[in-house]
DNA sequence: TATTGTTATACTCTATAACTATA
DNA sequence: TATAGTTATAGAGTATAACAATA
């Protein structure tokens, strides 16, 4: 066997294996950026997606988000714990809460500058303009796919 | 407070809060997709790599990949154990050891056929063929970078 | 009885630190 | 003493199942 497949079945690949392969990688490499002790890839999505859409129940944003509430529940939590975001009751529905970002979390949003974000920054600057402009289309493509 | 800063700040968002966005997204989305219980993603990810480049060692496997020596370890441990990958000594150096794909191994990357690719690809279908040409080109560009 | 959210629990993925064996 | 790999341990991220509170 030595390397009789060789190398050709990673350029066959199929556009899914391709996606997946790179997307995974990529992934891998922006949660090993986390310098920032106090906020997780996981938490900053959330502060994203509550700071795009404005106050939204935990089950709304798990939703968005998609996950499951209780995986929801715990980043809500951490979150809170660290001011961030605040909860208040529904105001006509006793069961659910509605949690927006806190003057704190907007203003963590608006900075954003964090090590991971500097870390993509600069690979993305040594990039032509036309692969900048291939990354943003496929970012909106992907996401429409995973909102699915 | 209410929803006053508004969605403005998902629009605005730089490349690299978007790209990252859309990685963190999909990446959940295919780990979601594991009906296939046996092989995980990041197991899938390293098989490829073993059809793309032939025998390696664990080291070599683990840089390859972008992952510590110890994650590595692992993902080869549970790869030998379901027979998809044999592992010999290394044929100079006693502390090294070689990882190949077994043929059960190569079988499975020909096949390929698992679940979580078919939710992919079903997405995929449903685009144009200039957004699977960017989704392709951006693929390429993100492992460029990933690989740095 | 159905829905929202939380708690309990478990598994994947990954890391760092400490250890073993070989060079 | 340096290097390759493994073991031990821990934390992030996520899920399902069971539960409590409210509708």
């Amino acid at each position: 066997m030595t390397d009789e497949q060789g190398p050709e079945v990673g350029t066959d690949a199929t556009l899914a294996t391709r996606v997946r392969l790179a997307v995974v990688r990529l992934n891998r490499r922006l949660r090993a950026q986390r310098t920032d002790r106090t906020i997780t890839l996981t938490q900053l999505s959330a502060i994203y997606c509550l700071g795009k859409c404005g106050p939204l129940t935990p089950g709304e944003l798990a939703a968005k988000e998609g996950v499951q509430p209780p995986s929801m529940t715990r980043v809500i939590a951490a979150l809170e714990e660290q001011g961030l975001l605040t909860r208040r009751p529904h105001p006509t529905d006793g069961r659910q809460a509605v949690v927006e970002l806190s003057d704190d979390g907007r203003e963590y949003l608006k900075e954003e500058t964090t090590v991971r974000e500097r870390w993509l920054d600069s690979q993305l600057v040594t990039l032509t303009d036309a692969e900048r402009q291939t990354l943003a289309a496929a970012a909106e493509i992907i996401d429409r796919i995973s909102a699915r």
